[in-house]
DNA sequence: ATCGTTGTATTCAACGTTGTAAAGAACCGC
DNA sequence: GCGGTTCTTTACAACGTTGAATACAACGAT
């Protein structure tokens, strides 16, 4: 490693001035005369001078860094938010490490305590596998001195957490995808994407939607229609449709929990013969791009996402600036409901 | 911002040990009585200490963090490719930082000037926008003084350049995918995702892999077949097949640069009621998740993106170890033709 | 002239960590 | 016991930066 490395030092001696003076000048302090300002600029310029932001970082005990937790990368939904939150973060000058938790309750775990503490401000943090009461659990007793990291959650939330919060009414959403299903005159109407495990509060809450919208348009609840998942995944859609056909269900519409799930299911129906929407309608929740150019074309819930990162930014940014002190926020983004072909849109 | 910041000296404090001692005991140094380890390691406790990674970046020259530098993360091959490179990365113990460049000029020259130096050791980058030149330029005349941020490059390749290079073959590949349309028994074989840019290094192989395909296969070399396209989204190949399809160029399958492309194509096929492979065979290039739920499904060459990372991320860390002494690296990997329906496999 | 005022530049200490050198303790062989 | 070795711990100085306090001019206003 023979990088030569330059620091304000090197500068300072080269324009003959201190090294402050040229800390001034690269941090655009005022009182400066043209004259030095020149002379230290082109000094900084012979060098190639860059500063150091370890050091910098260090003497400000902030770092600019904040930390996107996102269960994996390549979901479309996180992927399309990972763009998002970095573009805003840009803006106000943030840089984002993005941590991948695998949706593992280990990760997520190290994430919530505080994981790579010193080297992130905060956390914008899309927590899978940990519930609201192990987040709460996590954040009564992490230590006797330190306070949690700054925290904003997307999805789950914590009652009384010092955590903000920002999500879409999911329930709201879920509701009015299914009526919709149910407009279109279908009866049976299939739900995939339940899950068991208590954490999943983002499952149980569209489940609730749904069941709203069943009773509210009149129709029976049937439980062979509520399909269980694994995952979120393409693979669990698929399978899921596959194990709803061969029950005998007979459904003639389904709100998949998320467009992968929808898209899953969609190559399921279409390879069995079935006709998307002709026998059976799709909705799914997300509005990833994908869905946008599969035939048919998805009937989706469409959250703002730039909504979501951008105010997730500016909370975390707002709290790094004027710390805990400030009482946890609840942010709702809007969302909205698109039909395309698959259900006969 | 009232975060009580604990310090080694906090914790020497309490275990009446000497600062170093600490940090001796917390860098597993061999030398410590078990007794004064306990006594550390209680006291460790008892505050909740954590490193600070920025204080002990700034002491030994490094960070551990390095940079994935990509055009946009919902792109999913990047998106995937992501997600290998972290898995990676973390179990050599380095962070990634991901950096978005939007596939802009000024972006990837930022990144290739070492943008962020300080903060990152090294970055793996994929540029897109830049072309081999402008990369030589700028790592032959950066400064007098400083060398270049170590630095791997996917795709593009610089030619006595300082950096490794990681890629597959791309005429290989493009030759081989052709040569399957043309086995197929397909006459008019197009080639969608050309780039008059000159910057665009992929664009060239694929079209020249194209090319001896088809002067293999004993096929006419038909320009009209050629689509150029503005980037290598959805988007620009579903309005390349209209095009193809309006200019009465009468295709019977297409190689599409990457799957993206392919899947754009597939949906303005599709939606104009051609059928797929039967009216036009379809084969892209990145293997991505979606094209394997696609109806039909999509063939394609799959690069091995995990190889892909695995050594990016290890030839990175060899140089980060080892200094800019090590003479540049040329990796290629292995890829394979995947058939599946849209050609009819 | 003298005193403040304002503008410009400097010195000093500190952020939290670790490498170096060296001090102190314990033990060995003779 | 004494010099020498090994083990354990420590003091100190750095890494590169910036905030606070301060020195030094130059300038009007008294």
């Amino acid at each position: 490693m023979d990088r030569p490395r330059v620091g304000l030092k090197d500068v300072a001696q080269l324009a003959g001035v201190s090294v402050k003076t040229v800390s001034n000048v690269v941090n655009g302090y005022v009182h400066v005369t043209p004259a030095t300002r020149i002379r230290v600029e082109a000094a900084i310029k012979e060098l190639n001078y860059r500063p150091n932001l370890t050091a910098r970082n260090l003497r400000q005990g902030r770092t600019g860094i904040i930390a996107l937790a996102v269960p994996e990368l390549d979901i479309p939904y996180f992927a399309e938010l990972a763009r998002f939150v970095v573009a805003a973060a840009e803006q106000r000058g943030l840089t984002v490490l993005i941590d991948q938790t695998g949706a593992t309750r280990e990760r997520e775990q190290l994430v919530a305590e505080g994981f790579r503490a010193h080297l992130i401000d905060g956390v914008i943090f899309s927590p899978l596998a940990l519930s609201s009461d192990d987040l709460a659990a996590i954040w009564e007793a992490p230590s006797t001195t330190a306070s949690p990291i700054p925290t904003v959650l997307l999805g789950e939330r914590v009652h009384d957490g010092p955590a903000d919060h920002i999500a879409v009414d999911n329930v709201a959403a879920a509701k009015e995808a299914t009526l919709h299903l149910a407009a279109l005159g279908r009866r049976r109407i299939a739900a995939v994407g339940a899950q068991d495990d208590a954490a999943a509060e983002t499952s149980r809450l569209r489940l609730e939607g749904y069941r709203l919208a069943l009773k509210e348009a009149g129709l029976p609840r049937d439980d062979r229609l509520v399909v269980p998942v694994e995952a979120y995944h393409r693979a669990d859609g698929a399978q899921a449709m596959a194990e709803l056909l061969d029950s005998g269900a007979a459904p003639d519409a389904a709100f998949c929990f998320n467009d992968l799930l929808a898209l899953g299911a969609l190559r399921t129906l279409l390879e069995r013969g079935h006709s998307v929407p002709g026998d059976v309608a799709l909705a799914g929740f997300d509005d990833i791009e994908d869905g946008r150019y599969a035939t048919p074309t998805l009937t989706t819930i469409s959250p703002d996402k730039r909504a979501i990162a951008r105010r997730a930014v500016d909370l975390l940014a707002d709290r790094l600036a004027k710390g805990p002190l400030v009482a946890a926020r609840e942010i709702e983004v809007p969302y909205r409901l698109v039909v395309r072909e698959s259900t006969g849109g």
